[in-house]
DNA sequence: CACCTGTGCTCATACGTATGCGCACCGTTT
DNA sequence: AAACGGTGCGCATACGTATGAGCACAGGTG
């Protein structure tokens, strides 16, 4: 029977006296690095049989600090990952950013740590140690990013990407962000192909980076095409507005882009409400990911968050391989959902 | 505006310089240890003002080098850990195992390297280089945990713990394991408080440790109370036997105990093809987990996976501040969902 | 025989941190 | 005045790995 095996975990210099070389031999042929092509078999064994037989394994830690690689990647999100409420955000990115890890030969730190603040929310720098550190790279993730970490962390030289738009002031975010700008303008491109000329907007509340794009890419699709945008709009207040809504009942818009899905579900009771149908009288479109509900699968755009989790990765170890590269960001295309709730104009 | 640093990140010697003491005085100062009472306020503001210019982060591969411990949970899952998240088998552990660790100021090492099969089966040992090292200690999470590895890890005096059952000879693997067992017996209970007195019970055809517990607990209970277990029974094939199912229906049995929900729900379409309604003519309780069904819930058992993720954190914990230790398997009680599938003897 | 080219290694060092040991200085006690 | 205890640090080293430099030897060439 086995007997549990005490002390210290061996070393290289353990494996070198008993294979009779000396520990840079012993790295030498492990690492493979060079000079093993001029270490031969024989040698190579004898290393090899001592490693089996001691069962050596390397230390990462002192390999860390050695190399500047420990194939580690980190993945730090502002909130928890796995718990529920935020499940459907995060988890699509991060299975495309496991997939992708795997794939490349990396595992992935999910960082954790709490600020000292005790209210959930993450912090990066927790008492002067960041401990992003101890990953290669990282990959951050969340709305609600501290912008002034971020600067900071950029500003160190730290090796990241961001999913999703955010603009530091002074610091280039290298960015992977979903194209909302040119999804958002085929959306209207599409209503305009179904006849629809007069149009609406509702925003919501949230004023990130995200919906700035959103609308920059309707209100460009709006005159590009020539069409009409019944106000208050793009521009105006968020919500759905009162005198707005009569307005669209007595036909000032005959088709209606929403920046979220649970707008979109007002806007349709309240039409509704006021015998109004979707999409038979108004056609209604949302610029964010949708589900199919029980009334029909939202016109919409699809970000395509796996591709975006794996576009992360890869970028990350193009940066990594080259750290001399600028920074850049990178704009995926969102595809369309077509959806039923849109149709042509009657 | 600022300008990308470059070059290395400062050390503790540059803050050292800078402040104009030794680098020990800098160690001391800033993880706060035992000699640091005798270090005077002045020289640690003058140290903690440089760390500040300077913008020092501790190198985390060195520090852990230094230490042993650089606060890293590994989490190893023999398959991947996000794909069908929602009903799947490892979400509610890591939620369990996530909380807990952020709570206890850790992070998490997801272990993602695939063997080199490509198989996508997981593999702990990769080319000699075991990952798992580089965290302090790890969980185990998998089914189809390879028995040989197990074995090395041990060993090999490695920290971990294996949730779910998983024997390995000559190896004492720490386990947290669900009690099937004490479930089951109580399942048992149950029925025999609602007049019960003649037994059935399907097996399913998997031959894992956790359905030996089941049929452990179910025929203790089944002696220890005195009842009769209508044969081939707990002992007999897999599957619903159709020579045994005409026995039941005969009045053979007035209670049948199931492993798993599919064979349970097969068995209630088999009785209803032959005119037996359940819980009415006969109670049908199941011991894994069930999702309530259109059918209504099942009597069930519960796995507190949750509980066991949070569980297992905190046994490594203890495992890692006191090494000498005994490494004890742990059972965590399943409690017992009613249901409505079980009724008290006609 | 002097010289050169490989070959097969070893030596020495660096990475950044933590820590046991001890030195120099100062104020106090005997 | 000698002895002593406390304060405020610095010195030196260890952790395990990777790697540039170089040494000793063998064999071949001029």
């Amino acid at each position: 029977m086995t007997v549990q095996r005490r002390g210290k975990a061996p070393s290289q210099a353990d494996v070198a006296r008993l294979a009779g070389v000396s520990q840079s031999a012993v790295s030498r042929v492990i690492s493979g690095d060079a000079a093993t092509a001029r270490i031969p078999e024989e040698t190579r064994r004898r290393v090899f049989d001592a490693v089996r037989e001691l069962g050596y394994v390397a230390n990462p830690a002192a390999r860390a600090m050695r190399k500047q690689r420990n194939n580690l990647l980190g993945v730090h999100t502002f909130e928890r990952v796995f718990p529920h409420a935020r499940e459907d955000f995060y988890f699509e990115f991060l299975l495309g950013i496991e997939e992708r890890a795997e794939e490349t030969g990396f595992d992935l730190v999910l960082f954790t740590s709490t600020g000292a603040g005790g209210d959930g929310e993450r912090k990066i720098y927790r008492g002067g140690t960041n401990r992003l550190n101890l990953a290669d790279g990282s990959i951050l993730l969340g709305v609600s990013t501290d912008r002034g970490e971020l600067a900071r962390l950029w500003y160190e030289g730290y090796t990241f990407v961001h999913i999703g738009r955010r603009e530091v002031p002074g610091a280039e975010i290298p960015q992977i962000i979903p194209d909302y700008r040119t999804a958002s303008g085929r959306i209207v491109e599409r209503l305009a192909g179904l006849g629809h000329r007069r149009f609406g907007y509702v925003r919501d509340w949230l004023e990130l980076e995200p919906y700035a794009d959103r609308r920059t890419g309707y209100a460009e699709a709006i005159a590009r095409l020539g069409l009409s945008d019944a106000s208050p709009g793009y521009l105006g207040a968020p919500g759905i507005d009162e005198v707005w809504l009569e307005e669209v009942v007595g036909g000032a818009a005959t088709a209606v882009v929403v920046e979220s899905v649970r707008l979109a579900e007002a806007l349709r009771e309240r039409l509704a409400a006021r015998g109004r149908k979707v999409p038979d009288d108004i056609s209604v479109a949302v610029l964010e990911g949708a589900p199919a509900d029980l009334a029909g699968q939202w016109a919409s755009l699809e970000i395509p968050r796996k591709e975006i989790g794996r576009i992360a990765v890869d970028r990350l170890h193009a940066m990594l391989d080259d750290p001399g590269q600028r920074a850049e960001s990178l704009l995926v295309p969102c595809p369309l959902i077509a959806g039923t709730t849109i149709a042509a104009v009657s």
